[in-house]
DNA sequence: AAATATAGTTGTATACTACAATTATTGTTA
DNA sequence: TAACAATAATTGTAGTATACAACTATATTT
């Protein structure tokens, strides 16, 4: 393979990676709460209902970090946390009034900016664009990760 | 715009950039620094001299952190901080000789690591999503963050 | 020469993160 | 059933990232 392109590659990624981050950020700014915090709540919102360790999969996260993010959400009420009464090991973790509230408002100015996104395309690239995206997506995850790493 | 199309679309989004974030965590773990002082590497290491200022610029960080960062870097002997002669306001932030070694180093396993990316892709279908990474890329720089947030 | 601007550092505070150790609960096995 | 093992969650500890505000040193402008 050409040293070139894949260096191009590399760069292309990288920028977009940036890009996309800044937007991150600014998404849970422009909504009061971190990025962590913004994370956890979309997916505890997609979920209704759900525990701590099955968000630590979801997140890639460790739990003990994880146990503190959501204690700040409680501290904030944007979540509650209840035992599972079917297995008292189990929390289960919902969003609040005030969560839901701030999940909408994340779902509506993110759809917002995403469309813009999609808008700000060269007309009939959208799908082209899309369909790269998700091979770019399974390559990645595909990608041998654990061969990545040396050995020290 | 259909709503379900920028649904998938965001959604899309989101794993790439989990995806690639995972990546640049190993990335930089692998060769013994932390992600941050990966990328002030990169760009150090591009440059060759460069001033904090111009790094902050390149980084889009806080000077302040990125002073502690470049600290943490010297400290570790990855960096080297000289005063600009011509102008002693400045720093020449370079690398030594084992910063060099971690730059090659990030060079050689990033290749590597996307090239297999590259190799993972469908066969033709290289250009289409080199392509579309400049498109999206372009589009999401392009799209207008200052009204993203709303008034409080 | 005084005022202003710029580069960088330091003080302070908050958040994120993980590993290790601990508690509470459930499941397994002897 | 009683001891042991496994699982879910929290807490202790510590390093890093991050930004804003205040400060020092140098250079530029007026």
């Amino acid at each position: 393979m050409e040293q070139e392109a894949i260096q191009n590659f590399r760069e292309a990624l990288r920028r977009l990676q940036r890009e996309l981050s800044w937007q991150s950020r600014s998404d849970a700014a422009c909504c009061g709460i971190t990025i962590a915090q913004c994370y956890a709540l979309s997916e505890i919102g997609k979920h209704k209902d759900i525990s701590l360790v099955d968000l630590v999969a979801i997140l890639g996260l460790d739990a003990s970090t994880l146990s503190r993010t959501i204690e700040n959400m409680v501290q904030a009420d944007l979540v509650r946390r209840q035992p599972d009464l079917k297995d008292r090991r189990y929390l289960k973790i919902t969003l609040t009034e005030q969560g839901k509230a701030v999940f909408d408002e994340i779902n509506r100015t993110s759809n917002t900016y995403y469309s813009k996104i999609l808008a700000a395309l060269p007309p009939g690239k959208q799908n082209q664009v899309m369909e790269s995206i998700n091979l770019l997506t399974r390559a990645v995850s595909g990608a041998d990760n654990g061969a990545y790493c040396r050995e020290e």
